[in-house]
DNA sequence: CTGCATCCGTTATGATACTG
DNA sequence: CAGTATCATAACGGATGCAG
């Protein structure tokens, strides 16, 4: 190859982590992730608070964009009040298989080697 | 646990993935890893050729900043012209391969599964 | 050749209040 | 409960010019 590519070029993803990383590329979505791997169908309460710190306009927005992304699965309870679960589909179930590694480099890196 | 946690809290990365995330959080640093992975000790001019779009001054900073979090040995020679080569510590070795399922991830969903 | 300084625009994230 | 609206700020990246 000549060149490594950007996101968004014919390739754009000679290496595939790009793509990866536009997926996971907000501030609080690999922590996402994991509160939804831990265990699926959370509520977007339970989300707030195991993620603390994140406002809620942008566990809205997250949310709204792993959807879109289809690594979030959103299903929507008419009843009142209202309730709603998210969950993580089997692609964001790979996503997050796919994560572990660099999980364990961090962990390594924290309580060093 | 109770919660997750964000990356300075006391334990901060129970999934120690944004301490990860931390590391390869600029938008091209996966590109400049990458580039070192296929080949160590690039110049400065070659990184600027492999990762187009990138500018001097965002390469520098990434290149600084994954030089401070360890992940990429900086070797000046002090010559004229001035000549000064980049390369993966070990930690950016391991780093990069723990990189490597994401990437695999990545190409899955461009691809088509 | 390497790469820092400055200015500047865009995007991402945050705080707060409010609605169905 | 589950969001949306609005306003404000910060972080990031880009353009250009200059220096050792």
């Amino acid at each position: 190859m000549a060149t490594l590519n950007r996101p968004g070029a014919d390739d754009g993803h000679i290496c595939g982590i790009d793509t990866a990383m536009e997926v996971i590329g907000g501030k609080w979505k690999v922590l996402i992730l994991w509160a939804l791997h831990e265990q699926p169908h959370r509520r977007f309460g339970e989300l707030r608070r195991l993620v603390p710190g994140i406002t809620e306009k942008v566990l809205a927005s997250h949310l709204r964009e792993m959807e879109a992304d289809g690594v979030v699965d959103r299903v929507s309870y008419e009843e009142v009040p209202p309730r709603v679960e998210y969950a993580l589909t089997k692609d964001g179930i790979r996503l997050n298989d796919a994560l572990e590694p660099l999980a364990a480099w961090g962990r390594e890196r924290v309580s060093g080697p």
